[in-house]
RNA sequence: GGUCCCGUGGUGAAGUUGGAGUUCACGCCGGCCUGUCAAGCCGGAGGUCGCGGGUUCGAGUCCCGUCGGGACCGCCA
């Protein structure tokens, strides 16, 4: 890099970047370097190359017959002068100004692509893009996603910097732990048989960092977990990691959110307003979901009570109904979406699903005769619904009833990542425990097993641990899980009552917990952390949907790297150095 | 493990009731062209219709299987 009167991207083969000349410019003899966009010829004697860099594209008179075809990477030397009366083109930022008397050296020709290398490739089947990744990286979109994700790394780095936290790296070969997400395992050639496991988060070695008298950890760290990929999911997946010391939930929220509003700051210019938060049973309750999208209504309203006396079976009897308003989509929905929305529910786990389309003075629906006046009268109260509007209802155990309502409620209503307002908040009283083991009987942790319970719900382990609040919560922006944390058990009394309630004997704990625990009989301080996927922040603040067009080298649904062929098989000396011996395919 | 969608020159699409690898746009190659900016005009090349099997006189089209990609469920303490 050459620091020279130019700028700090001027390097000893370009003064600028093909993006930054504008009209204050114009006189000044620039070097520009990039790939042919596009190649304009009139005849001979004049020629107009687009020249494209990260930062844009700068149009370059040729009046001398050169040879450039797209994406050859050329040097341009030539003269910034004002566009022509009536050629400027203000769809581009450099449109008032052009590059003239051009020397123009070839660096390297180039084939033709395999795909326009502009907006048009995003039409172009993600195969294509993925094997040719280096082409789809040079496009704008691409640049510019790669740049939002420095931007966020870089905010979310300064931020955590300056509320005092210290960088740690931990170790990418770790342990294998039976919990949790399936482990991408390494072999251990020392130790034939044995094996590393990457880490699928660096949970157990920042509770001993705060053990071990760090007080405040960060790291931007890469977590690996061997599971099905998703939108939203890549096997390796980079997280702001954080733990901290002597704190309680609002210690950990606050810095977590001045990270992530930092982030979003440095991205859109504007700092979001604070971070409001819900319970975890407010969420269910109007959300139908334990990471809710804020940015539409279509709330689920409870209607037990209009129902407490009623004659329909479906609803007799159930310990929750609940409706949800679709606003004038009763003539947008036919029989059969109508059937498919019934398929959704019932996919989800409801036994049905009753529609009701809103008419003037009743309903329109297969049930409507099994609703009496004053219950359809206190429908339409308790929901507002009027004319025109389409009602789904669905009665089952609490829920039941609210995740049903809540995914049709996204299905139907929720808008995509890039339109209306971005909507963080905070999730918080999870419970400890979600559901029962049908192997065991017994409950299930809904964070991990070293998870705080709230203090006042502390005498309900034992008695009544279905309903124990933690300490726990979860990050959510547009109905996107951004990440989860909690404040976790230092003492080892409460451990041994949570261990107990899950079911696990001291002897269990201390052979699969041992090494993690038996350090806090060393002096283990109360604290607490959090964890939120970098990865889908810089999506949402990109306005992409999906989280490969923020990696720079993703993998496809089924775990392959299309531009390199990875996973490939090895020869099997490598194996057998590493002790390790393939089966064979079996169908 | 499951459900659904997609696969046609380099790229994107169309392809009807099963009737000739047919069509369109972009790109590519050649020619013309001195102010374009998705330049324009003329000409040309380019195909294992993902792959395999079946039905049929005949399959891009129908059926079965398989591979690849995607969305979702399960899974992700």
């Amino acid at each position: 890099m050459t620091n020279n009167e130019y700028g700090r991207h001027a390097t000893s083969m370009r003064t600028h970047l093909c993006g930054d000349l504008r009209t204050g410019d114009i006189g000044t003899t620039v070097s520009v370097c990039g790939w042919v966009a596009r190649r304009r010829e009139h005849g001979e004697h004049l020629a107009f190359v687009d020249l494209r860099d990260h930062s844009g594209i700068i149009q370059c008179v040729i009046d001398n017959s050169v040879d450039v075809r797209s994406e050859y990477v050329i040097r341009i030397t030539g003269v910034v002068r004002a566009r022509p009366e009536g050629t400027t083109n203000l769809n581009v930022a450099t449109g008032e100004v052009e590059v003239g008397e051009c020397i123009v050296e070839v660096l390297r020709s180039a084939d033709p692509p395999p795909f326009a290398v502009d907006e048009r490739a995003d039409g172009v089947d993600e195969n294509v893009r993925l094997q040719h990744r280096y082409l789809d990286l040079r496009r704008q979109r691409m640049q510019r996603n790669l740049r939002v994700r420095a931007s966020v790394n870089s905010a979310v780095r300064e931020a955590m910097e300056r509320q005092g936290f210290v960088e740690v790296e931990t170790p990418m070969l770790v342990p294998s732990t039976p919990e949790g997400a399936r482990e991408f395992l390494v072999p251990s050639r020392k130790s034939p048989g044995s094996f590393y496991a990457l880490p699928q988060s660096p949970q157990l070695f920042k509770q001993l960092l705060m053990v071990g008298g760090t007080d405040r950890y960060y790291q931007i760290a890469r977590c690996l977990r061997d599971e099905d990929l998703r939108a939203d999911r890549q096997y390796e997946f980079m997280q702001l990691d954080m733990e901290m010391s002597f704190v309680t939930q609002d210690d950990v929220l606050a810095a977590v959110g001045e990270a992530v509003l930092s982030a979003a700051e440095a991205v859109l210019g504007e700092r979001p307003p604070e971070i409001e938060r819900i319970t975890w049973h407010e969420a269910m309750n109007r959300f139908g979901v334990d990471k809710p999208d804020l940015r539409f209504g279509m709330e689920l309203v409870d209607v037990t009570d209009v129902f407490s006396q009623t004659e329909f079976k479906a609803f007799a009897g159930a310990e929750a109904i609940k409706a949800i308003v679709v606003p004038n989509a009763a003539s947008e929905y036919g029989r059969n979406q109508l059937d498919r929305l019934t398929d959704r529910a019932k996919s989800i786990g409801a036994k049905g699903l009753v529609w009701l389309k809103v008419i003037d003075g009743g309903f329109d629906s297969p049930v409507a005769k099994f609703i009496s006046e004053s219950e359809g009268t206190e429908l339409r109260a308790a929901t507002s619904a009027s004319a025109g509007d389409l009602v789904l209802i669905v009665a089952d155990n609490w829920m039941t009833t609210c995740e049903v309502l809540g995914t049709l409620r996204n299905d139907i209503g929720r808008p995509p990542v890039h339109q209306g307002p971005y909507r963080y908040v905070w999730v918080v009283e999870f419970p400890l425990f979600v559901g029962v083991d049908q192997a065991t009987g017994r409950p299930k942790p809904g964070h991990h097993p070293f998870t705080r319970p709230h203090a006042d719900d502390v005498d309900l382990i034992e008695s009544d641990p279905l309903s124990v609040r933690s300490i726990a919560y979860d990050l959510v922006l547009n109905g996107w899980e951004l990440g989860s944390g909690s404040i976790r058990i230092h003492e080892p009394e409460l451990q041994r009552r949570v261990f107990a309630a899950l079911g696990i004997s001291q002897e269990e704990a201390d052979r699969k917990f041992g090494f993690f625990l038996r350090p806090f009989d060393y002096g283990a301080p109360p604290h607490g952390g959090f964890a939120f996927g970098l990865d889908r922040l810089t999506a949402i603040l990109a306005g992409e949907e999906n989280i490969r067009e923020v990696i720079a080298y993703p993998k496809t649904q089924s775990g392959a790297d299309l531009m390199t062929n990875s996973p490939l098989e090895v020869d099997i000396a490598i194996l057998s150095e590493l002790g390790i011996r393939t089966l064979p395919k079996v169908d």
